[in-house]
DNA sequence: TGCCCGATTAACT
DNA sequence: GTTAATCGGGCAA
C-alpha cells in the first residue's frame, strides 16, 4: 500500500509543493488518477484570490494546510486547490490535470464523455470526473472525502507559465508531468 | 445598487 | 482561430 500524504506535505513553500505533487495520485471518494497538472497560487501573487485580503470566498486559503479551497469559476465551473504553507499564509495549489486511474466509469457519466484524455484534463473538467463541488469547501485532503498518495519516484517535470489569468503572467509557475497526454495544454518545448 | 469580468469549457467558423 | 454561456465576487458610486 502506498504511502498516503498528510497535511504536513503540504506545510511547505507552495513553490515547492506544487512541482512534488507531480505524479501523486488523488481520489476524491475513490475516484480521479494521478496528477499531472497544477499551478502555484501564493498570497503576494497578484493573480491569486487571496491577494487583495480575506474575503468569505477565500477565508480556507488563510486557514491551515492540506485542506481544499474549492471556488466558483465563470458562474459554470468548480476548481478545487489544496492550502500550502503555515497557516495564514493564504497560498495554495491549483489542480489543473490528472491522469484518470481510478473510477473510470463513474467520470465518463459525470462528464458525458467517453474518451479518457478529455475526463479530467482541465480544473472545471477534472472537478465535475471527481465529483468536487462547492460542498468539498474546507475540507481536508485526508480520508474519508479525499486521499493523496505518494508517487512512486520523482518523475521528470515540465514548468511554464500559467493560464487562463491576466497578471502576473511572467512567473513560471505552472508544473507538469513531461510528455504526459492528459495536460489541459501542452507544455511548450524547453519548458 | 450597479457594473465589470474572471485560476473555463464547448461549440462554433 | 472566435465566442456564447452564466453568475458571484469585488469595487465604484
Amino acid at each position: 500500500m502506498p504511502k498516503l500524504l498528510d497535511w504536513r506535505f503540504f506545510a511547505r513553500s507552495v513553490h515547492a509543493v506544487a512541482p512534488d505533487l507531480i505524479g501523486a495520485t488523488l481520489l476524491s471518494r475513490g475516484v480521479g488518477g494521478i496528477i499531472v497538472e497544477v499551478e502555484a497560487y501564493h498570497q503576494t501573487d497578484p493573480a491569486a484570490h487571496s491577494y487583495r485580503g480575506r474575503t468569505p470566498r477565500n477565508a480556507v486559503m488563510f486557514g491551515a494546510p492540506g485542506h481544499a479551497y474549492v471556488y466558483r469559476s465563470y458562474g459554470i465551473h468548480w476548481c478545487v486547490n489544496f492550502v500550502c504553507e503555515p497557516e495564514g499564509s493564504a497560498s495554495a495549489v491549483l489542480l489543473r490535470a490528472l491522469q484518470p486511474v481510478d473510477g473510470l466509469a463513474t467520470m465518463r457519466r459525470r462528464r458525458g464523455v467517453k474518451d479518457e484524455r478529455l475526463l479530467c484534463s482541465g480544473p472545471g473538467r477534472l472537478c465535475e470526473a471527481l465529483g468536487i463541488t462547492g460542498d468539498a469547501n474546507g475540507l481536508t485532503l485526508e480520508p474519508p472525502w479525499f486521499e493523496l498518495r505518494a508517487r512512486p519516484s520523482a518523475p521528470e517535470i515540465a514548468v511554464g507559465p500559467r493560464i487562463g489569468i491576466s497578471v502576473a503572467i511572467e512567473h513560471p509557475w505552472r508544473y507538469g508531468l513531461k510528455g504526459s497526454h492528459f495536460l489541459s495544454k501542452p507544455f511548450r518545448r524547453s519548458e
